[in-house]
This record gives structure tokens, sequence and C-alpha cells, in this order.
RNA sequence: GGCCCGUUCGUCUAGGGGUUAGGACGCCAGGUUUUCAUCCUGGUAACAGGGGUUCGAAUCCCCUACGGGCUA
């Protein structure tokens, strides 16, 4: 028995969460490693390569390693929660005219909610990933912050992790940087893993074609929407596109046409079938109103706080303010940002 | 049926005697990225056709093919 205790342990195969796996175990807890399966890719239809995080590969590596040093390991069955909880809302955000993140929602309720089932059932106090992420407590609440690689940071895609998932999860790696990472895997023998390729598609998603991946869900969709009408910013029709879904704010490669100057997705009309097209200027914007919040510093929102907002995941963040609304938490930018796009994530 | 104007990468165009014929959009290939996007690097590709004038013509002149104006 660890002094440390147990914990389980997220392993997708890939070299973060081995790495993670392999360093709790050397400080001590009793690891348990975990490797879900979220999704079948016959399925999806589209390629039939498995590179994703569930694919047949990517759990026997995870297992290979779990047996090799000595852990526990489990294979379980999500893909009934998975697909209600990520795929499910993925499709309806889309046909809703707005553009999901599905990694947030796979990470608060599968990765999360889901997980600490089993971690009790597994009589698990921790569980700990290979996020690059930090928590720190202060006066009584725990919240995420930065990454000391700030490159790597992941903090963006965990804010959804209530005061409780967050008091029994641990991020080892959140204090290191990538190359350490790999030196660790490279230390221990495992040469192949460390030179694993990283993944960035959508897991189920695995030949990156979204809009491919709606059609086959949505049966007809193609049909259904194609026709619709680019408009300019002063409503004049100006093309004809694909369908509003295949669309995103922000986008600019991709509309199958050519206007002479670099035109950008601003708007998504999705009761007229309607894209709006515009040039940079047309993006920006001075403020939004979010809903749906954890709050995880403050118990609630903090009146005309000033905060960095970042609206994707790569996005640097924006000096801002935020107070409590009627249409929710109202966000205003010190400096004008560049295409807000309904259904992504803020994150203060 | 008389006198003006226009024709450049797939698209929109810059260039008005010597340019590797430039840019933007599209497309392709990389890079960044656990969403969608953005962003960065590189690549593809054009002077309507034929004659001239010039050491040299996308550029000046003349015809031949598609687009606009006062007149029979």
């Amino acid at each position: 028995m660890s002094k440390k205790g147990r914990v389980l342990v997220a392993m997708s195969g890939g070299i973060d969460s081995t790495v993670t796996a392999m360093l709790m175990h050397e400080q001590g807890y009793e690891v348990v490693g975990i490797t879900m399966k979220t999704w079948d890719y016959a399925n999806s239809g589209g390629s039939k390569k498995e590179t994703g995080c569930c694919s047949l590969d990517s759990i026997n590596d995870a297992r290979e390693v779990a047996v090799k040093m000595g852990f526990h390991h489990f294979i379980i069955d999500i893909r009934e929660e998975f697909g209600d909880y990520v795929i499910d809302d993925f499709v309806d955000e889309y046909m809703a005219g707005r553009t999901p993140n599905p990694c947030i929602l796979c990470n608060t309720h599968i990765k999360w909610k889901a997980l600490l089932r089993r971690a009790d059932a597994l009589d698990c106090e921790f569980i700990a990933t290979g996020h690059y992420a930090k928590i720190r407590e202060e006066d009584g609440r725990r919240f995420v912050t930065k990454a000391v690689d700030r490159n790597k940071d992941q903090s963006y895609v965990l804010w959804g992790l209530s005061q409780e998932c967050l008091s029994r999860s641990l991020f080892p790696l959140g204090d290191m940087i990538k190359p350490e990472v790999r030196k660790v895997a490279e230390d221990r023998g495992y040469i192949e893993l460390a030179g694993k390729p990283e993944s960035y598609e959508i897991c189920f998603v695995p030949d990156n074609d979204y809009r491919g991946f709606l059609k086959r869900r949505v049966e007809g969709l193609e049909e259904q929407v194609k026709g619709g009408h680019y408009v300019d910013v002063k409503g004049n029709v100006i093309g004809t596109h694909e369908g509003y879904p295949f669309y995103t704010i922000g986008q600019r490669k991709g509309l199958g046409m050519a206007f002479g100057e670099p035109m950008y997705v601003t708007e998504i009309q999705p009761e007229t079938n309607t894209v709006v097209l515009g040039r940079v200027e047309d993006l920006m914007r001075q403020g939004m109103y979010v809903n749906r919040l954890n709050w995880m510093k403050y118990d609630q929102c903090p009146d005309n706080a000033e905060v960095v907002t970042q609206v994707r995941y790569n996005d640097p963040g924006t000096l801002s303010t935020v107070q409590n609304g009627a249409e929710g938490v109202k966000v205003e930018f010190l400096a004008p940002v560049r295409g807000v796009a309904p259904g992504q994530s803020a994150v203060f």
C-alpha cells in the first residue's frame, strides 16, 4: 500500500499520459491505469486508419506500458456516454449555426465526471492526466492556471472542472516542458514512444473532415442546406455556399470563391441558411455575452473585474472586464478581438 | 454602316519601351494547433491572336476575333 494513495491515470497510449503514469509511480503513488474506448472508427465512415486516441493500437500501447511497469490497467467502454455528451452535442451545435468545442465537453463530462465514478469504484482518491496545466488553491477554492510550458498549455480546455474534480486531480506535467517529458520517456527506454507524433484532429473525426462527419451523421444534410447565399455586410448577395453548418466565424479559406481581397465569415444565420462575409475589420468585436459558466477562483462573477479573456484555444488572451448582465456575463474587451465565434469557450 | 474604348495567372487586378511581369482570392504542400478556425513558409499559374517599329516590346503602331458612345 502506498503512502500517497491510489491514483487512476487516464492513459491514451500517447507520450504525455504514459509519462504521467510513470511519474506518478515514481513519486510513490499506487498507479491504476485506465484507457477509455470512446468511439468506433468503423462507425464514423471516413478513413480506415486508426490514428486517434481510441484506436486499437493506442489502447494496446497503453496497456503494454502499464503491464511492463506493473500497474493494474483497465479498459473501459465509454462509447455510450461519449456519444450522448460529446457527439450529439457536437452535431446539434453545428446544426444551430454555432461552433462547438468537443474537447471541452469531453474533458468535463468524460475525462472527469465519468472517470471519477470509476475512480470511486476502484477505490482511487485521485485521477491524473497528461494535461499541461496546474491547479492552485486559494481561500479554499481551487482553480486551473497555465502550465509552465506556455507553448503546450492546455488550461483553456479545462475550464469546466468542478471544485470536486479539481480537488482530486493531479497534473504532473504542469511544471514540465515538452522536451523534458520526451526525455523522461527516453531515459526509461521508451524510444519509440518518445518520438510519437502528436494528435491534433478531433478524436472521433480521424480524417480531419468534420464536414464529412456531419454529412454522414445527419441524413440528407447536404441536399437540405446547399445553395445558401453568401452575403456581404450590407446584405447584398455575392455568391452561393455549401450550407451554413460547414462554416465557422473567422474562416477565410475554403469559401470556394475569390473576391480580390481576403474575406472572412463574419456571421452565420441558420434560419435563412445565410453566411455573411466581410473584411478583417468586420470580424472585430468589442465585447460579447457568455453563459453556462463555471467559476473556479470565485463562487460567482466578480463584478467589474479585470481579466484576461481567451476566446479560442490558441488565443493569447485580451485584457477585458466582466460584469453580470441580463443575458449572462457581459465581457468588454479593452482591445478589439477578432473572430468571436458563438459556441466556443471564453476562459478568464 | 461611319469616329472613340477595352482585352494581363482559374478569378479580381498592378504595371504606359529594359521587371525574375507584382499583389489579392482560389488551389496544392509544409509549419503552428488535443475543437472549428486563424496565423506563418513555400509552390502552381497570365500579357486575346497575327503582323510591324525598335538593340529591346505587356507597354508604341497596324490589322482579325468579344464589350461601350453621337449618327445614317
